[in-house]
DNA sequence: CTTGACCTGTTATGATATTACATTCATAGA
DNA sequence: TCTATGAATGTAATATCATAACAGGTCAAG
């Protein structure tokens, strides 16, 4: 089964956070982010190509973890090349810049929701919907950092995912 | 490259904890972790075969992540079957017995410094080495345990892991 | 309008992981 | 002791994820 083969997320729900879980004005959320790429990468003298953008969009239309070969298939048909380093690229672009990252625990990527904030993200998995939502991991980074310290050793970055079930599926397995 | 082919561990150092990194005993550490493994098993009605105690024993050798085709290439060399499900087997069964982790960001394997202990283990990477040491997590996963509750998050497992120098690699390169 | 850096397309291959099925092994119960 | 049974292993085939290397195109600075 390939990334884009699993259950489509569920969007409906309880309200109770600015999480991906929660039922938000996801179109909004969409090019308010696009929007913020779009300057922050002109700021940086990055270039937003065609196939880059359209890659951005992809993302932020799942609000989940995409394969790169889920994101390549969806360029194919949209006229853009067919081989993996099309959709590796743009997505290590992405990641390079702050607007995607890179969830090891799936071997996929997700539209970042908080671009040029300088955060520590940590990933909220959900192993029934996919959804894959984005905390705040400052404190939990902190404490590995300081148990690192201990130990002499200097952490330059850090994997921090957590796999279990959403508000919403938890509510549906009940 | 594989895994098997990456710079090995330099184990000389200064000892400052018990953990990978330190100098060690590391003969000592390994007969005393494959002890435990055995009882561990037997208490639990598991069956420690002769793969699956040689893979143990391959990655209590080494100190360090192995790739499953690294593993795989050394059974060969030692009769046991060449096709990848010999050691994913192997390798799946030390995960569930708690004898092993797996490194996510790494996509390899460790044999686990505290079978038998229920505790929540965090990695330290070193991208220079590649030792890979085992930290306590219990502080970093209960802040993200926390960050998770207030999105309604349900936390079954965690990822928790670090890259960066160890305390070795940052001495040699200073 | 040239040059150089960057980006894209493509070929080829490498690295990681699983499914499916046949065979062998260990052990509990007859 | 002798099976019956489930577990473990061996093997083939294939799926999935990722990168190296190079050719050709685009674009902006000089």
């Amino acid at each position: 089964m390939t990334v884009s083969e699993q259950k489509a997320t569920d969007r409906a729900g309880p309200a109770a956070s600015d999480l991906a879980f929660a039922h938000h004005d996801h179109a909004h959320c969409s090019t308010d982010a696009l929007a913020r790429a779009e300057a922050l990468t002109a700021a940086k003298g990055a270039r937003m190509t065609p196939v880059r953008r359209r890659v951005l969009e992809i993302l932020l239309e799942e609000h989940r973890a995409l394969g790169a070969y889920d994101v390549l298939s969806r360029l194919v048909s949209e006229g853009f090349g067919n081989q993996p380093p099309v959709a590796y690229r743009a997505l290590e672009f992405l990641v390079e810049q702050g607007l995607a990252h890179r969830i090891q625990r799936l071997n996929a990527f997700a539209a970042c929701v908080h671009a040029g904030e300088d955060h520590a993200p940590a990933f909220l998995i959900c192993r029934d919907c996919h959804t894959v939502a984005e905390a705040e991991a400052g404190a939990a980074r902190a404490a590995l950092e300081t148990e690192a310290a201990r130990a002499g050793f200097l952490v330059e970055r850090t994997t921090i995912e957590a796999m279990g079930l959403c508000p919403n599926c938890r509510t549906h397995a009940a």
